[in-house]
Order: structure tokens, then C-alpha cells, then sequence
DNA sequence: CAGGGTTCTCAGCCGTCTCTCAGGCCGGGT
DNA sequence: ACCCGGCCTGAGAGACGGCTGAGAACCCTG
């Protein structure tokens, strides 16, 4: 069974080399995002151990990258105990599991074990929000039983926001997830939004994709 | 919460204040490292990020001078990508935290939040006082289990206040820490407690928002 | 190279939020 | 009881954020 371990803090990442090598794992090490991502890519692993806060491209977007890339190794997430990343997102990206530090040895190993043993992940599942779905695969939208024709762009913001449905979603926030950067103009997010609207929103009833003055923008869940 | 975005490239500081501002943090610019050194110097910030490269004195510089001077205010600081400075010389002088160019807009405000709680003893994510809950980070107050809509003031008002709950907070200290400045009419504030009042106190019941005359005000934490 | 679709910019409009002002209220001191 | 100073509040002006229509730039595809 091979492991690749992706930590930036030498101590915590050759602890767990020597342990899980103590297991009977063969386990490589990496000590960025660029290193992970590459050694993912091309070492056939059966399980990742990423860690969120990494330098030059965070555990989210190596997963998020892999995942684009219909590689589904089983991923488990490791992240800081206080909660700056949400890790419902690390799921949506397409980990498997995850652990907050600081975490028992133990259990991680056990949760290991028992990724090995379900296998490979899982294509995402569809996201629904309300009487909205959305499937990331078939790049498929559906308002009830109604099909929604959706440009790229437009699909690509949809989506971010239903797997952040009912929450707060600044346009900073939407920039960098659905445009890669952050320092554009922001009202290129409106424009979309409007899009959006124009194309989800039932007439005559209460908007699902509301607007947060001063905040951003949020996509109820249900009805709310 | 107070930040100093101390960085020369316009575009960047710019699109920084805004999405930091949206985030809910008082936000302010310096263009040049000798403005930045005299802002974070008498600014009372609650954090500073820094970038390396800056004209008149290199964020290097003013880091080492802080940390001369014992100001010991947690600072992130930024680099080009390319190794021309060593991180790891920016930890050694006083640092907290780096980031390289080009960096997440995400990580960067995570890295903002665990630095803060780091700095100031550590705060619940949820804060709490008698009935009233405000969760900052999704932007949202329930009284009880109603939700209150407040605008992006009021809501940094409240948060303020919730933060020093049982505490007397004067008029002056809101007025730094929610409209970043002191030398503005202190009947704004007032207006805005008003504002507030209005929208979270209970009629005929006992004010959670307590004017404590001659000081300030007061938000009890719970029924005293 | 033309045509259709998509993405993005721009400018104007509108509604909301913010803040100022002035007058009234209230509490504390004498 | 009366006055003074601090506080409250309604009204309104101006600023600001967000929405949208128009159209330019940029793809593809044929």
C-alpha cells in the first residue's frame, strides 16, 4: 500500500512517515502543493494525506486539481483545528475524509485503513438547492424537472454557489473560485448573477439567489 | 477588526481593501514602506500585511524596525514569487506569516483570521450575548432564533460590542474600531445604537443595549 | 472570412445606507 | 424646581453599491 503524505512542517511529516512506514505502508513525502500535485499525478498512490495550509498551492486546490483531472485517489484532508476553512468545502472538493489537528495517530490510521478499503472515490454526487439541481459530470442543470441551458461561465458560478448554498458568498470570493483572480473588476459578478437570474429564477416568486448588500450573495437552500 | 495593507502596486492594494472590506475588517493603505512604518507605528492594528517590495523602505526593513521598537502586532508578509528574498530571512526578522506572490485570496484572509486569533486570545466563532448570536464569519445575528437583518455598519457595530460584551465601551473607541476614525462627530454612533435598538431589543423588555451615561454603552452579556 | 454565441466593459439608473443637523427629551446637580 | 449637558431621534441630502441595457472584443465553427 503506497502513501503520499503532503505536509509543510518537517516534524509532523516525518512522525507520520515513520509511523505509517511502521504500519507496512511505503510512504513518500512531500513539503508543498506543487510537490503533492506532481507526485500525486504520476506516483500510484492508494491514498493522499493532504494538508489544507500548504505553500504554493493550498491542499484545496490539489484536490480540486486532481479531481478535475478524473484522478479519484482516495483523499483525507488534514487541517489547522480552527475552523478557517470550512472542510464541508474540502468534501465538496472531493476529499474523501478529513481530520482537524491535532488528531490522534490512531485514528488516523483507522480512517486510512478504512479508505483503502472502500476504494476509490466516488464522481461527486448532484447538487441540489432547492428545486435546483446540478450535476458537475453531465454538466446538467434542472429547475424541477425543467432543463436550464447554461453558458460555461455561467455554469461554473452556479455551481460554486450551490456547493456554498446558504451561505454568505463575497464577489471577492466568487472572483478568485470562478474567474481565478481576485483583483478584476468586480462587477463582472453581477453581470452573471443577472444572468443567472434571468435564466433560474421563477417569475413572481421570491428569488433563490439573493443579494447580501455590502456582503455578496447567497443561494438558499430550501425555500429560505 | 483593524488591518494595515501596506503594498506599492495600486491594482492589488485596491482589490485587497476591497475583498478585506467585505470580510468585515476596517482596512487601511500605505503605498510605501516609511507610510506603512508610520501607520502601523500609531495605528493600533489588529494585524498588518506587508509586502516585501516597496519603495523608500523594503517591507523587510519596517518589519525589523517594529520588532525593534517591541511592537509586536502580527504581520503577513508578501513576496514575488521568485526567491530574490528568503522567507525564511522575513521569519527571522519578526514575521508571523508569509505568503508568495501570486497567492489565493482565500488563504490569504485564513491565514488573516488564524493570525488574529493567534494574536488576541482566542475567540469563539460564534459570538454570544443573552439571546443574540452573530456568527462573523457568515455574516448572520439571530435574536433567539429570528434572524435580524442589519446593514454592513450596524452589523460591524454589534460585532464590535459583542466582542466586549459587560464591558463600558466609549463612544470614542467605537468610533476607531467601526468607522476607523476619532475625530468624527460621536453622534453618529449614537444614531446608530438607535439604529440597532430598534432592531434587536425586545419591546417592553429590559434593554440589551445599555447606555451607561458620560461613558459610553454597554451591551449586556446576559439578563444583568 | 462570416456568423453566432459567449464574455466582459461601460455608463446610467435606482434604491439603500450613511451621516449630518436640529430640535426635543431626560437625568443629575444645585 | 430649574437648568445644563448629554443623549435620542426624525428628516433629509448625498454617497455608494448593485443592477442592467448596449455594445465591443473574443472566441469557435463552418
Amino acid at each position: 500500500m503506497r502513501v503520499l503524505v503532503v505536509e509543510d512542517e518537517r516534524r509532523m511529516a516525518s512522525a507520520l512517515q515513520r509511523g505509517l512506514r511502521a504500519e507496512g505502508f511505503a510512504v513518500d513525502l512531500a513539503h508543498d502543493g506543487e510537490d503533492g500535485l506532481h507526485l500525486a499525478r504520476h506516483g500510484d498512490y492508494d491514498v493522499v494525506v493532504l494538508d489544507i495550509m500548504l505553500p504554493r498551492i493550498s491542499g484545496y486546490n490539489v484536490c480540486k486539481q486532481l479531481r478535475a483531472e478524473k484522478n479519484w485517489v482516495p483523499i483525507l484532508m488534514l487541517s489547522a483545528k480552527d475552523g478557517e476553512y470550512d472542510m464541508a468545502d474540502g468534501l465538496d472538493l472531493g476529499a474523501d475524509d478529513y481530520l482537524t489537528k491535532p488528531f490522534s495517530y490512531v485514528v488516523l490510521v483507522a480512517r486510512l485503513r478504512a479508505l483503502l478499503r472502500r476504494g476509490a472515490s466516488r464522481r461527486p454526487a448532484v447538487l441540489r438547492a432547492g428545486d435546483l439541481s446540478l450535476d458537475p459530470a453531465r454538466r446538467r442543470v434542472l429547475r424541477g424537472h425543467q432543463p436550464v441551458e447554461l453558458t460555461p461561465r455561467e455554469f461554473a458560478l452556479l455551481e460554486y454557489l450551490m456547493r456554498r448554498h446558504d451561505e454568505v458568498v463575497s464577489k471577492t470570493e466568487i472572483l478568485e473560485h470562478v474567474w481565478d483572480t481576485f483583483d478584476t473588476d468586480p462587477n463582472v459578478v453581477e453581470v452573471y448573477v443577472g444572468y443567472l437570474r434571468r435564466k433560474i429564477d421563477v417569475p413572481f416568486s421570491r428569488n433563490a439567489l439573493r443579494t447580501v448588500r455590502g456582503a455578496g450573495y447567497r443561494l438558499a437552500g430550501d425555500g429560505g
